[in-house]
DNA sequence: AGGGTGACGATCA
DNA sequence: ATGATCGCCACCC
């Protein structure tokens, strides 16, 4: 299982009208810290809600026209901006948690 | 092995 | 709020 799949897997699961940030998706692949690999997997691969991943904060990191065109779909969700980014507190998705089967970890 | 790169994140001025 | 810096991580050549 490559760091991407997970990404990618992430990524799929957020629902429509909700959003997720770059360093949360990276968490939810299992590589906190690795926010970078999401872009680069966001850049790479396609057939994903890349319009749902935002950076921290709900701040849309593109530049350009592709930025107009992330908010331009997220607005067609449903999904509230405020400002310059979007409201986390009513879209934010939560990747649920690894509570159960730590990665790699002896149970407790 | 070594070095460069990012649609990042957090912090500081 | 904006811009600069430093830190992080995995991937690519």
């Amino acid at each position: 299982m490559t760091l991407q799949a997970n990404i990618i897997a992430a990524i799929r699961k957020i629902p429509r009208g909700k959003v997720a940030t770059y360093g949360s998706v990276a968490r939810a692949a299992g590589s906190p810290g690795a926010a970078r690999q999401v872009v680069a997997t966001l850049r790479s691969s396609f057939g994903l809600p890349w319009h749902r991943v935002l950076g921290a904060g709900g701040a849309i990191k593109l530049r350009g026209e592709s930025g107009m065109e992330q908010r331009f779909r997220l607005e067609a969700e449903g999904v509230v901006f405020r400002g310059r980014r979007v409201d986390m507190k009513r879209h934010e998705f939560k990747f649920p948690k690894k509570t159960a089967t730590r990665k790699k970890r002896p149970s407790r």
